[in-house]
DNA sequence: TAGTGGTCTAGACCACAGC
DNA sequence: CTGTGGTCTAGACCACTAT
């Protein structure tokens, strides 16, 4: 039998999928706060015959609401609006490179330091691997415009990385590298304020009482720790910015 | 007719949902490099063949990865790996009473300021909104088992939230009263490292040379300007976290 | 033109809630 | 038991790309 892609209840012309009307009709009430948090809305078998749709259209719909929690759904009980989430705050981290090239400045670095090391007990612990497992360290401080903006001290587990100490950091960055050994990152990171050491500031070009703004990154990558990374920026001249 | 929810080159058995093996065989060849960023994955058809599945349920399984940005498609041409997203940090800001609370201590707050202005030409630009619009204005401590660790310092559109000059900002704080009345929200925001005003320093018990960690969030809810909160945290105890 | 992904249908069986 | 969502099928039409 053929259908006819019946779209009644919203738009008779289909400028956008059904699923997507069937998801704006939802969003609405819920912005509108004709539906409240908790509260249980149509079923799908409703919502079928409401917009003449078939249930894999709606279900497509529903389900896909749900992945970005703002439904809440229950097998045999039925679809409830979601608890709001407050702000969850998206920061997209690129490469530091591409950062500065996207804001139409010339990306530079210097290597301080790279050197092979074993974990100490504290690193064992907070990375979850083997106390004395070998780990590359690296130093490198980025230049906008040749104006130092940070000094990335980083730990690499030299097990995912085995050839870390023979890249070129100036056609790739650390970070840029491991997305290619170690795909599909995960982990926490921390930001802070924090006074820089004399090395720190003498590479940033501050005063040693310039506080700075300083991410902390603890990387796993298919549940195996690949990398810890301290990046430390002159409080005076760098922000972090982001979209939520 | 019948099927049999055949699943037979990865599981005979179904632990895990047809679309979800196939997912997994998908992050796996990505994983192990045997599909590297922009290569040409197998067809709709030929993944149909190879789990001897649906066509629905293949495609389920490489939009969901679509969705999560893993991989991309196009009409008429085919399915690719995509380009590594670096990393994309999840900061999850709730409400700061809710995270005092689940951190076991207790949250209070005391109300500084709380009047009736109207947008000067810099904020109408910035939020885009009419000059001279009216927007309320609050400015509130907050305390973790009494010891100040932020002030919050807040602008909100009148339109939006008529009542807000009437609120009890000891039951609900204002971050969770505008979840209320402006849900989705979405906006921008930005951390940096600030000396506080004298003010500022006071109220956070710190002297006036102690830099703070401080986040400016502009919020929109359905595209309408809802809020501006500039948050003032104490650098030497207080830092964000979050996960990715 | 042949092949790809984008969407949709009208069924179906299952696990699970609540009565 | 009925009703809910979770999953799946075997088709289908369409827009698009590549040749």
């Amino acid at each position: 039998m053929r259908h006819k892609r019946a779209v009644a209840a919203i738009t008779p012309s289909l400028a956008q999928p059904a699923y997507q009307q069937i998801k704006n009709y939802v969003l609405e009430h819920i912005q509108n706060g004709t539906w409240k948090e908790g509260d249980l809305i149509p079923t799908e078998l409703a919502l079928c015959e409401t917009f003449k749709v078939s249930r894999m259209t709606v279900n497509r719909a529903l389900r896909e609401l749900t992945t970005d929690q703002l439904l809440v759904r229950y097998k045999g009980s039925g679809t409830y609006v979601a608890q709001p989430k407050f702000q969850s705050t998206l920061i997209e981290i690129r490469s530091i490179a591409q950062d500065i090239r996207d804001r139409g400045h010339r990306h530079s670095s210097k290597v301080l330091q790279l050197d092979s090391v074993r974990a100490n007990d504290l690193q064992a612990r907070r990375f979850q691997i083997a106390p004395g497992a070998k780990l590359f360290h690296s130093v490198i401080v980025h230049y906008e415009n040749d104006i130092a903006i940070q000094v990335e001290d980083r730990l690499v587990d030299a097990a995912v990385a085995p050839d870390y100490l023979e890249q070129d950091w100036q056609v790739l960055t650390p970070n840029e590298y491991l997305m290619r050994v170690a795909p599909l990152p995960n982990g926490q990171y921390t930001i802070e304020v924090k006074l820089p050491t004399k090395e720190i500031a003498a590479q940033l070009d501050i005063p040693m009482s310039q506080p700075c703004l300083v991410m902390d990154r603890v990387t796993f990558s298919n549940r195996a720790f690949t990398s810890n990374a301290c990046m430390w920026h002159p409080g005076n001249r760098y922000k972090f910015a982001g979209k939520y």
